[in-house]
DNA sequence: CAATACCCGAGCATTTTTGTCGGGATTGAA
DNA sequence: TTCAATCCCGACAAAAATGCTCGGGTATTG
C-alpha cells in the first residue's frame, strides 16, 4: 500500500511549478536542484504529466515546464493517476482482469471492500488541489 | 498503490474462517483447496494473523485455525495491518524515517496529503468487519 | 553554431514479491 | 505405540517491480 517514488517526486515537482506559476517555463534542472531529485529521473516522470495535459513544455534554450492550468484546477489525484495509472488496490479491479476474477465465491465477497477502498482513495486525493498544497496554512490555535 | 497478494489471500482466508465460525478448527489445507491458494503460502501468512491475535491455532491431528473473536469484532483493517504492517503511503510517514524527511520544504507541504490519505485508508478498512463481508447482501432494487 | 533544454528508449542493480522446499514439533486416533 | 494430520520454521529461488543511470537524439534560442 505504498505510492512509488515517481509519484512522490511528481507531486513535489508539481508543487514547485505551482509556486512559480506564471513566471514562465521552469527547467527541470531547477526543480531537480531544489528538490534534490535526479534530473534524469525527473525527465522520465514529466512526459507522463505532459501526456495527461497537466503541464506544458517548451523546448530549447530558456525552455522548461509550466502548469497548463491554474494550481487551483489541478488536484493531487490528477498527478497520481497521471504517473501511476488508475488506482487499483487489487488486480481484480482492473478492467483487463475483471472478467475472470470471480471464480471463488470469496472473491466476490471481498471485492466490495476493494472497490470502496479504491473510491475513497481517489476521493481524498481529489480533495486537495495544488494551490491548497502550496499556500501557507494558518496555525491551528486550538485542536 | 496496490495491496500484496498476501493481504488479498489473507482476507479471503479469514472470510472462509468467518463462514465456518464455531465449527471447530479448520485446517489450512481446507482453505487452500476452497480458495485455490498454495498451502505453503498460506502457512506463511497465518503466523502473522496469529501473532496479531486474530486467529487461534490448534496443532496436531484434527487441528487447524479458528477466529479468536466473533466475525463482527474483526475488521478488514486488522487483517491488512497484521499481514502488511502499518499503512504508510510514503516512507516519510513511517516512524523510522520521519526524523529526516523534511529537509526540502516541499516535503512538508506534501506530507499533509499523505497523512490524510493514510488516515482515510485506515478508516475505510476499519469500517468493514468480517461478518459484513460474509453476510448475504440484499439485491439493490433501484440505484 | 553553440548552448540549453526537452525527448526517447535501453540497460541495470537492487529490492520486493511470491512463492517452493525440506524438514521438525505436536497432537489425536487407530 | 504407531501413524497420519497439522501447525511451525527457516532457507532458498524465480520473477517482477523499483529506482534509477546512460547515451544519445531533437527542437529552440541567442
Amino acid at each position: 500500500m505504498k505510492l512509488s517514488a515517481k509519484v512522490e517526486y511528481g507531486v513535489r515537482a508539481m508543487a514547485v511549478l505551482a509556486i512559480y506559476y506564471q513566471s514562465g517555463p521552469l527547467p527541470l534542472r531547477e526543480i531537480a536542484e531544489q528538490e534534490i531529485i535526479s534530473l534524469k529521473f525527473l525527465e522520465q516522470i514529466f512526459p507522463d504529466l505532459r501526456r495527461a495535459g497537466l503541464v506544458h513544455s517548451t523546448r530549447g534554450s530558456r525552455g522548461g515546464y509550466m502548469l497548463s492550468r491554474p494550481p487551483s484546477e489541478i488536484r493531487v489525484g490528477d498527478i497520481v493517476r497521471a504517473v501511476e495509472g488508475p488506482i487499483t488496490p487489487v488486480d481484480c479491479l482492473s478492467e483487463i482482469n475483471s472478467s475472470d476474477c470471480c471464480h471463488r465465491k470469496s472473491n466476490c465477497l471481498t471485492r466490495q471492500v476493494w472497490e470502496k477502498l479504491r473510491d475513497r482513495i481517489n476521493d481524498v486525493l481529489d480533495e486537495v488541489s495544488l494551490n491548497e498544497l502550496v499556500e501557507i496554512k494558518p496555525v491551528e490555535s486550538l485542536s
